[in-house]
DNA sequence: TCCCATGTTGCGAAAAACGCTACAACAAAG
DNA sequence: CTTTGTTGTAGCGTTTTTCGCAACATGGGA
């Protein structure tokens, strides 16, 4: 941490780029010469680097945030990587559960595993990075699909072949569509083996940016647990994915909030 | 026009950005040295200046992008009527045509989408909110330069360089300005192939209160498609270009009339 | 251990910014 | 039609800051 005040004047131009950000209807050269103490001249002379450089636009006399700031933030979100901003909250989450981990995309109708961390007492399980798995008895897919918008979840719906893996498998098209709406409500979903006789998971979605679920983030265990057990596990898992959606940008509140 | 050197540190300090920003792996203060020609030391305090600001983070000891851009950048969509206006008429027009559709704004030579909206049959394209993409070779470029002032498309045209993307892409600044005065006659401009292979695009300009076009929006599909369907984009989306025109409380009653 | 890459600090010479004045272009007011 | 005010440029002496050197930490890896 470099604690250098010697960049003065790259730092006030910074400022003055912030000073303009916030105010949104624009800027006068004078008010900006009230903020920052400085005599127009040099005012105009930050001005100059910062509309040449894109920046800063002027509109109607007044100066205002210039495209390239949505530039840099379109090149900032290029390099956010789900996998890479998740992975140190999943080792968090694992490390506190005690349990696996898992971070999942959407493939299709099926889910893809893109991350997994296990702990010393976790279970030798069916998973693995880059497996696939149904969506529709996977804590992991019900906590994608409940959010992703209606057209695009019928596509999937037919695509799907509900096939029993357990004697619990929901395979039921009406019955899973209610249980997503339920997941929809609550922002979490559980799959009671299943999937996998005996395994438990709870999982909940992450949002980018724009408020898409682009993951979803689960904890697994085995079933004989107690109940006090399950609502930790509901509480850490929703925190952890709430988590990874604020370090993505995501402007979501909460889970009942719509997109965008 | 202020061609006014006098503030080099600070315009060199937001190159060091612009330097940062296009380098998605991140940068060493070696590599950066090298680029600008400046002592080891002095990149550090810039770097300095950044880091505190928030718009480079460290990752690793190399230099990415911090989340100050983006606040920024969201800043700047907010302040941008433009979009808050258009954007439920843009979902409807996807909606109908089941194709994406786009908004930009004029950056320079280049356009900058401000808006993208897919639907559950859209394809993968290009283009996400705050990236760029040259102004000539795009529907979304010829509807705005074709509207605007003689003497700022002038000044536009200088500093494009006519690239060819595809072998459709037109390259002569004289058969380039024909067209302009064609989409200017008819109020929309196509793009088939000109900037991705077998990409095809209808667009319409977007006019504010003074009769200035502010945006443009288009929607894209693939080329091989009837006339049928080619002409009902151009019915649609000129349409709902002059829906958002009307929002915005243009006085425009068609695209031939004079802009103020 | 030494080495090399990475980051921090002190200081003088050199360069840039600051802010003064002056001035042009334009609009609104008198 | 002049006056007054606003907005943006330009030149230049003075003052402040930066630049780049060298020296100095730090902290792995061969």
């Amino acid at each position: 941490m470099g604690i250098d005040n010697r960049s003065r004047i790259f730092e006030r131009g910074l400022e003055i780029l912030g000073l303009i950000a916030n105010k949104r209807a624009g800027v006068t050269v004078d008010e900006l010469c009230e903020e920052i103490r400085l005599h127009r001249t040099s005012v105009y002379r930050y001005l100059g680097a910062l509309v040449r450089e894109g920046y800063v636009d002027r509109k109607n006399g007044k100066y205002v945030l210039g495209t390239k700031v949505l530039e840099l933030a379109s090149l900032f979100l290029e390099r956010l990587d789900v996998r890479e901003t998740a992975h140190p909250l999943l080792v968090e989450l694992a490390e506190k559960l005690h349990a696996t981990v898992h971070l999942a995309q959407l493939a299709g109708p099926e889910i893809i595993y893109i991350d997994k961390i296990e702990t010393h007492r976790s279970l030798p399980l069916y998973s693995r990075i880059g497996k696939k798995a149904p969506a529709y008895c996977t804590a992991l897919g019900k906590a994608l699909l409940a959010f992703i918008p209606p057209e695009r979840l019928q596509l999937i719906l037919r695509q799907m072949t509900f096939k029993p893996y357990t004697d619990r498998t929901v395979t039921d098209p009406g019955r899973f569509f209610e249980e997503l709406q339920e997941v929809k409500r609550t922002g979490y979903a559980v799959d009671k083996g299943e999937h996998e006789e005996g395994i438990f998971c709870v999982a909940a979605p992450i949002f980018d940016f724009y408020g898409e679920p682009v993951a979803s983030v689960s904890v697994t265990d085995l079933m004989r647990n107690s109940l006090d057990k399950e609502n930790r596990y509901v509480k850490e898992v929703t925190r952890t994915a709430w988590q990874i959606s604020f370090a993505l940008g995501s402007k979501r509140r909460t889970h009942l909030d719509g997109g965008r």
